[in-house]
DNA sequence: CTGAAAGCGCTTACAG
DNA sequence: CTGAAAGCGCTTACAG
């Protein structure tokens, strides 16, 4: 532990025998340079520890290794998880973000990004569901040749890298672990129809009942907004049937624990009344009880490689025909919880 | 909208015709420079929309200019939104927020903390509960000479300046709110001893009740721990007594969720047949039906003003008498929503 | 109270 | 493939 000063690219330059520039161009990957002097500043960067000065570097590039993230609403647990880990991936590699919450003023908020622009001339820009859609947005980042990358969007797949999971996969796995576990009038509470994610869950879902040859009447489907309310009242209308199901699947944890409270008003015990899978797997499914079982959306992973894609700057030569590089679709998990069970004999 | 480059400091003293040393020093609010020459400085910065390059700033001072954020469980709505407006209010400032999470593991933490120092060289760090409670931690920052802003400490109040809101009297109002809306059968789930809050809130309710005359038998009375299930059981033995109380202060929204469930579970209405009110106005407070009765606390205030206090720096002369100016006690809000009603007519 | 000089630690051309 | 020079936009001493 000596309190020794930081290592600089000078020292790293010495130790290595070469000039401060070849350190540079090893260490931003850029320029090519032998494998030798490659392997020597390599080493001498381990033996020091060097980590370049972020400051030092962005006043002399004309980069600014700050990273833009774009938001809605900052309030639901997918937006604080991702921001969180975007600011630890970001610190790993030497980037800043900067997080900026999107009025719902289509005009206000363009705007705010302009400025945004302007004032820390970002690198990129990160873009969540559901700014990610906004058709004004991403044409004046295209105008304005700013590279972005979004996260879970609904169209123009080839107009941006993008992550995203397979919502229709998972949806799918999920609806067959309710009927596994011997359901077979299963419910859905459908998403918000202003979010693609809504109609990927809801296929999944009428998918997997199809291919286990299940039928199911259309009252067991509602749509809901992606809202506590909406689940609750969607539910209550689905739990009012004559013959009500014993699972409901609604399409994110919000709306499942509407479902939740629903049951409960009607007297019905989760699980052993009534089943109830969410999707998500936020704050939410745990803060409720019984805690939800739900579907993990890989929201670290999802962080890491926007990141790391923005940090790359490979993608600013998108034009050509690599798009295909820039689909990510990484993958999901489903998390068994207390909510569901097989269903009660009748 | 003129696409020019952004003025340096140069420009501003070419245009208030003075050196960029004065130009600096106005800006920096350090030393003295003289009225006049001041007065033509800020005019120039106005004129030029001037704003100094975090950068060239950092990389010149050794004030880093970063601002560390401490936190221990990321999931919950207060920290979210705390990081959030610091965010933001770092970015007002010309500041960058490097936020951690601080493991349980003490000494794990220490070490990791030791490292954002060094690597980072933070101005100042801000410390969340219950972070700012732990005394090795508090002892290595003195130590190391860091200046630091705790948000709602505990205990040793003259160590640093700390922010918080006075939660014994946002209790003692929302127990009145109650009472005067008829209910004299109040009970309380305590939130974790670990965090003096629980105490305070504890004591707000019990002194109303005592000023309004008012006595409840000790088992209305619960230990809760903070989460949904404590808040969960601490409710369903006070449901079960047999002369049961017509309202519950949980001492958080999410006990307050919990305390809902164990009234559903009991066939119990809220606020029909009872009423619930929580703590905080988290997230989760408008995620559950209905939505709580609470109070909140002014977290972007909180948040702003620790910024604030790290950003000017003036706290480096803690040591003498003038700690009193660092006691910032913040104004609260109670929020009324669905879950409280007068009681029943019995 | 004010300014000229030097330097923070990098990277961008410019040479070779 | 490699390096010497200049400069990014500020601030810290050092003078006066």
């Amino acid at each position: 532990m000596t309190a020794s000063k930081r290592a600089r690219i000078q020292d790293v330059a010495k130790m290595a025998g070469v000039s401060s520039m070849t350190v540079s161009r090893v260490l931003s990957n850029h320029a090519k340079v032998s494998d030798a002097k490659r392997t020597l500043v390599m080493d001498a960067v381990k033996a020091l520890n060097y980590r370049p000065n972020v400051s030092a570097r962005r006043l002399a590039s004309n980069k600014s290794f700050f990273i833009g993230l774009l938001y809605f609403d900052s309030d639901t647990s997918y937006v604080s998880k991702f921001l969180l880990r975007g600011l630890k991936s970001c610190r790993l590699t030497g980037h800043h973000l900067v997080a900026d919450e999107i009025d719902e003023d289509s005009e206000k908020s363009l705007a705010s990004v302009q400025e945004l622009i302007e004032v820390t001339k970002v690198d990129g820009i990160i873009l969540l569901p559901p700014v990610c859609n906004d058709t004004k947005l991403l044409e004046m980042l295209k105008e304005k040749n700013i590279s972005f990358v979004r996260i879970a969007p609904d169209s123009q797949f080839n107009l941006s890298p993008y992550i995203c999971m397979d919502d229709y996969q998972a949806s799918f796995e999920l609806t067959e672990l309710l009927i596994k576990q011997g359901h077979t009038k299963i419910g859905h509470i459908i998403g918000n129809p202003n979010q693609g994610v809504s109609r990927l869950r809801y296929q999944g879902y009428l998918d997997a009942l199809r291919s286990n040859k299940i039928s199911v009447p259309p009252e067991y489907i509602e749509q809901g907004l992606f809202t506590v309310d909406s689940g609750l009242m969607a539910a209550k209308k689905i739990l009012s049937l004559p013959n009500r199901p014993t699972a409901i699947f609604a399409a994110n944890d919000e709306m499942a624990a509407g479902a939740l409270s629903a049951a409960h008003m009607n007297r019905l015990s989760v699980p052993n009344d009534l089943s109830i899978v969410g999707f998500d797997d936020g704050h939410i499914a745990t803060a409720v009880s019984p805690n939800l079982t739900t579907v993990r959306q890989p929201i670290k992973q999802m962080a890491d490689l926007a990141v790391e894609i923005i940090a790359s700057g490979k993608f600013s030569d998108l034009s050509t025909s690599n798009t295909r590089e820039y689909r990510n679709v990484l993958d999901f998990e489903i998390i068994e919880r207390d909510s569901t069970k097989k269903p009660q004999e009748t």
